[in-house]
Order: structure tokens, then sequence, then C-alpha cells
DNA sequence: CGTCTATTTGAATGTACTCAAAAGCGGTGG
DNA sequence: CCACCGCTTTTGAGTACATTCAAATAGACG
């Protein structure tokens, strides 16, 4: 229960006394999800943020073909939870999953609003890590419409290095857009120009 | 120079005394952009958030083989900016365009940092907006992922019919992300189907 | 060790792109 | 007002990128 990562987090961008750390703690929950476990499955109503202390979330949704699609990874020290549906109390589309044995902390709906009231400062904060979330989407989307397969995993690796080793390959496929399949035909093509590691 | 449409957006997330309403409006400017003009062009650095009173105008980027790719259309009660560049202050890849005559209201990067002294509950304006804006993105990240061009095409008829007879086809091609070409075929295709009135 | 899942590989297929040419449409100037 | 020009849209043929399906191999975990 060491919420210290996140009150560094919350550092990044804004200034809190004393008792207003004390005060945010108060509000928020500490958990553990097991590899493989869900936070929150599609159909549910999300009423929690997330803050990943250690471990690897992904949030992804299923198409009518069954096949996933990564919308985010979350590894420590980043946030994530399924906007659409925390904002709009209405069932969201977002599979969210432990990728490996995890810690996080939660901040239930009802307790960022309070949040709000009492520690105008935290407006601030969310302000600004949204607009740096919309900010990576609209590079990702834009990756998407310009960038071949082959580039947009050149591109991944480049951001991501923490996660090459780490993850499945397949989770990578299905963040950058391509079939497991295909992938592992880039990577085998890659590997005759230049050797990796 | 009529600031009413700009004063009912903010009333739809926070409410402005009077004095907060002229001093809000005291920092803004008005221009009129006539088409094809532009208000930002790519490697530029982005100084304002734009809100369009009517008229439309589109945010694309040019790739590296000339090709462009529609980012957002901004239509009359839509923001619109280059965020990358406007929160680092670095040359952005966005090019901001008229697509017809527009009038818009423009807030300076300083002005909109001295509404957030001044008024703090501009910070939750512009945190629910954007996270508005975050979950379209998001939405229309996903459907780059898992639907076919078919699919895209449809959907973009479904959530902007007003566009559809107002822009270039080729507009909506650079949009959904497919050239302007196969968009035709994929229209005449679906006519043969359906009849479009 | 055995089972289950992930990854690789190959062949056939399909979706979307490229290039080229023709047709349509809108604005502008003579 | 009409003719022309430039740009958009359509259409077709050939091609390329990525998928599907199937089977073999490799890896991870109990």
């Amino acid at each position: 229960m060491d919420f210290s990562l996140l009150l560094t987090n919350f550092s990044k961008h804004i200034s809190l006394t004393i008792s207003e750390q004390n005060y945010v703690v108060s509000l928020l929950e500490y958990k553990k999800i097991n590899a493989k476990d869900f936070f929150l499955k599609q159909g549910e109503i999300c009423n929690h943020s997330v803050f990943v202390i250690n471990g690897c979330l992904r949030g992804y949704t299923i198409d009518s073909n069954g096949v996933e699609h990564v919308l985010n990874f979350a590894p420590a020290d980043w946030w994530i939870g399924d906007l659409y549906s925390l904002l709009s109390q209405r069932p969201g589309i977002l599979n969210i999953e432990a990728m490996m044995d995890s810690e996080v902390v939660l901040l239930s709906k009802n307790n960022q609003e309070k949040l709000y009231t009492k520690v105008p400062k935290f407006e601030r904060f969310f302000r600004i890590i949204t607009e740096n979330s919309l900010v990576s989407f609209q590079q990702r989307l834009n990756d998407n419409l310009s960038l071949s397969a082959q580039e947009r995993y050149l591109k991944f690796c480049k951001t991501y290095p923490q996660l090459i080793n780490s993850i499945p390959q397949k989770q990578i496929a299905a963040y950058i857009g391509v079939t497991p399949e295909f992938l592992s035909k880039l990577r085998a093509k890659y590997v005759k120009h230049k050797s990796i590691s």
C-alpha cells in the first residue's frame, strides 16, 4: 500500500500540501490484480480510474469477428480506464486485463468528483494528463492512417522498448493493427536485413 | 463579433458570472478565414485554440508520400488546434485549413493560461472537452482497427450527416483512411444494393 | 512430461492501392 | 452566357499489402 509513485505522478503537474496529499490518499483504494484477471469486462460500467503501480494492464476491444484490438497498454506509472463508460456511466466496450501480476490504485468516480470539489487543483491535473493522452491517441491514429504495418511496428519498438520483450507478440500485433501471423512475417523479413540483438 | 455561440458552449459545462463572461471575452480574438486559407501550416508552432462560429475547418497531415490524412473536421460549435504543438510549443505536423469561408474565435495560449489562473473553472471546462475529444479519438482508432473501409464509411455517414453533402468526397476518404478512388468504388457498389436518396 | 498457447511458415485469397484515362462539375473570365 | 480550365469523381486493369486457413514448431506452465 505504497502510494508514493502516485503522489510523485501528481507532483509532475501540481503541487500538493501534506494535508491535500493525505486527503487524496484517503480517497484511494489499493488492489492487486493477478495475471489474466480482469479489472473490467465489456458491457460493464466503469466506475474507477486506475493507476498502475507495477505490472502492466491492457485495454482491448473484441470486434464482431471475435478479433481483439488493443487500445492501450498501461505499464507502471500510467493511468487506464474506460473513459467512455466512466464519463457516460453506460456499459463500455473495453476489456481491461492484467497482463502480469499487478498492483494498482483505484479512484472511484464519486471520489474523483469529491476531489475536484475539495481540491480544484485536480481539475488541472486531470486536464493535463487527458491532454497528453489525447495527443498520443491523435498521433497513433495518424500513424495508422499514414504508415505501413512495417513502419508501425518499428515505431512501436522505439516507443515502448520495455514492452517488446515482456509481452506476447500477438498483443503487439493487436495494438498496431495486424494479424499475429503477418507480424511474424514482418519480423522474419526484417531479421534478414538487419539482425536483431 | 458575436461571441454568444462560444458563451453557450462554455455554459454546457460550467456557469459563468457576467463579469467572468466579460473577462473571457476580453481575452478572445475574432477572425474570418476564407475558404482554402490556412490557420496553421505544418512546421509552425500553434499558439491558439480555435473555436469555430460558422463554416468548417479541417486538420490534416501530409505523409512522406505526399498523401493527406484528415485528423479532424471542425464545423460550427467545435474546437480545433494542434494540441501537440500548442502544449509543447514545438513545430507541429498539422495543417489547419478553412474548407469554406469561416468565422472563428481565437484564444491564445497565454490568455488561456491567464484564464486558468483568474477563473479556475476553465480548468474544468477544458478538462471536460478534452475528455470528450479523447473518447471520440479512442473510438475512431478502434474503428480503424476493427472495421472495414465500407463500415467506416457508413459509420462516418451516420456520425456526420451534415458533412456528407457539403465537403468533397476525397476529404471523407482522407478521414476514414482510404484513397478517393477506392471510396468512389465503395459507393458505387453500395448504390447497386441500396439506392441512395 | 504433457498440454495449452504462441509463433512460424506456406499457399491461396481478398481488400485496398496505383496508375491511367475519361467524365463530371464548378468557378472564372472573355 | 458560354467556354474553358482546374479539380473532383468515376471506372478499369494490374498490383501489392495484408488476411485467412492450415499445419508444423517452439515455448511456457502446471
